[in-house]
DNA sequence: CGTGAAATAAAAGAGCC
DNA sequence: GGCTCTTTTATTTCACG
């Protein structure tokens, strides 16, 4: 059943489990209005529906090493399925790619790439992606002030569900 | 504290979590070749020093009706330090505006920007972006396919800490 | 700094309204 | 669909190596 009908305790359910992962179940029951047992289902319920998709612990980039985000435009040189393909998988399979779209605009697919600092970027872009024989061009954004980063997903648009 | 040594097993603390952020204290403990109390005290240590940031919930964009992810360039008119602040309290005060960096490139600032579809986006970029006297010019890049999306961090690089 | 054991508290699952 | 009660399991603290 993808179109599972969102309750407005369901939402209440997403918005506090997106601002703490670690929420327990009867904090979460108090918090959204309900006792222990109906919330614990709604929430596996939301789990087995992909609407959460899992959890995780959000590390400090700076705190970890990672003070450097570049965001990278790509093209490529042949668009024919399998050298696509060929490309894509050997991107997917980098650490460093945190995030990977094929997008519609100037470049073919845009990058976020996160690195220690600008010679381990360097490494990354002449060893790992420009050695990719199909890439044709490359436009590297360094990010110089994280304003936001990975926030929380709106859920406004629910509200009238 | 800012530069706490970290050994091994504190990595695979932070790559565990990062992995589940809801692994129980007992089998991180043993996934990570410690017994449950000292593991515990290093998480707890970790997140003090903000290497552990916190832990959320991560949801499916399309089971939540947010199938739709564009990157946003923006170029302002001014760069005075009280104009661009303002700019940056406006954006990053936008829920749909999942990111935001401020970039040395072409563009002065990048966006992530979630929307439920193409009409909830122009509504965005008209209603809410372009209503900012200071934008000067926007770039939008559309969102194909996801190949990867808020991935895990790399943590590879402090294995020679 | 690590281990092991005990008490407290939560999660998971039963049956019932 | 929601609530209560019971069993199971984890979290937390403390004493020890």
């Amino acid at each position: 059943m993808p179109k599972t009908e969102l309750d407005a305790v369901d939402r209440r359910i997403l918005a506090a489990l997106q601002a703490d992962g670690r929420l327990s179940n009867v904090d979460l029951a108090d918090r959204v209005g309900l006792s222990p047992s109906p919330c614990l289902r709604r929430v596996r319920r939301l789990e087995a529906a992909g609407l959460i998709g899992g959890y995780r612990a959000l590390l400090g980039r700076e705190a970890v090493g990672l003070g450097l985000t570049v965001f990278v435009g790509v093209k490529i040189g042949s668009h024919a399925d399998q050298a696509a393909a060929e490309f894509e998988a050997a991107v997917v399979a980098m650490p460093e790619v945190i995030a990977c779209h094929m997008v519609a605009g100037e470049a073919d697919y845009l990058l976020e790439v996160a690195a220690p600092d600008l010679a381990a970027y360097q490494r990354f872009l002449l060893d790992r992606l420009l050695a990719l024989a199909i890439v044709r061009e490359v436009k590297s954004d360094i990010a110089i002030q994280a304003l936001k980063q990975g926030a929380p997903l709106p859920l406004g648009h629910l509200d009238a569900g």
